[in-house]
DNA sequence: CTAACTGCAAAGCGTTTGCGATGAG
DNA sequence: CTCATCGCAAACGCTTTGCAGTTAG
């Protein structure tokens, strides 16, 4: 998993935060109308519990735990469904399947994996932030979206597990 | 949430090269002691030859309109294989199917996806790739790949070419 | 009550692979 | 000749979906 960072730079870990998604996704569902089951309820819970950058594996195997009615078509449906009303964002790092955050707009960030370890680390850089936009604007683009994803492998004397 | 549909069709928009990728490809081929079969060298045409990001069905395609004797399941092999040898870059765009493009270490560039017509814009930026290579040293790592795509909705008053 | 939702299993889709046949070196 | 490579079709891994039963509102 992901733990504290020894860099004290500008690397901004994943906020500890608080339950208040799981409100904020249920608030969500309830706006679109859309039904607050159990299954979906659990899924929050997961997805807001969580640190990391779980696949849907991960979500359906946490999921269990907490309450085994659930089904791994669901779970597919349930983050699908959460990715749609943007309260989370479907992440690929090139492995083939997707894995999942809770959404932050307030703290955009980018990812480095770890080609080593498989590890997500999170950064944020309000200059490429700032480059992204005025490239898009330059080539007569709005930005809608964008993907900034960096693969490394851990300088000699960086502690990994 | 970035689900592209239809990227299908990306309009050709990369500097026109040089047949010399070719031989460049067969070059690499026969310093890795791989064999330079028709089917390679047919795929290496193809590809040397896209001013696009062709995906497999299209380099199959593309191929197959050269030489009717080539199998998909050869170009799927042909393609990891000159990726691996860094001839090609495999490129994705959520979507779901990968793309390439002839690879070009002197001028390294990124993508910007039009998510109106689906084409694929490159360019190229210096100080985007600087603060790539500082972020990654910053948290310890030496980049070793990257990914930055960016997805715009044209603004208006632009001259679709 | 009933439309939205779920579990299950089957299907879909891009990609990989086992195997016997083929051909490059 | 011999082994890398090929074509074919079956298998694979992740994801989606049709259908009948379940449940939130």
């Amino acid at each position: 998993m992901l733990h504290k960072e020894h860099l004290g730079m500008a690397i901004p870990r994943r906020r500890p935060q608080a339950k208040t998604d799981i409100s904020a996704i249920e608030r969500i569902c309830v706006e679109k109308g859309m039904r607050m089951t159990e299954q979906r309820r659990v899924i929050a819970q997961v997805l807001s519990d969580s640190t990391d950058h779980p696949d849907v594996e991960q979500v359906y195997r946490r999921a269990s735990e907490l309450d085994s009615r659930i089904s791994i078509a669901t779970v597919y449906r349930t983050l699908r469904l959460f990715d749609e009303a943007n309260v989370i964002d479907r992440l690929e790092f090139g492995d083939g399947r997707a894995r999942y955050e809770v959404s932050d707009d307030s703290s955009p960030h980018h990812h480095l994996i770890d080609m080593k370890t498989g590890r997500v680390l999170e950064f944020e850089n309000d200059e490429l932030d700032k480059i992204k936009n005025d490239i898009a604007d330059k080539l007569g683009y709005e930005l809608v979206g964008h993907r900034v994803e960096l693969y490394g492998m851990p300088k000699t004397g960086n502690d990994d597990t």
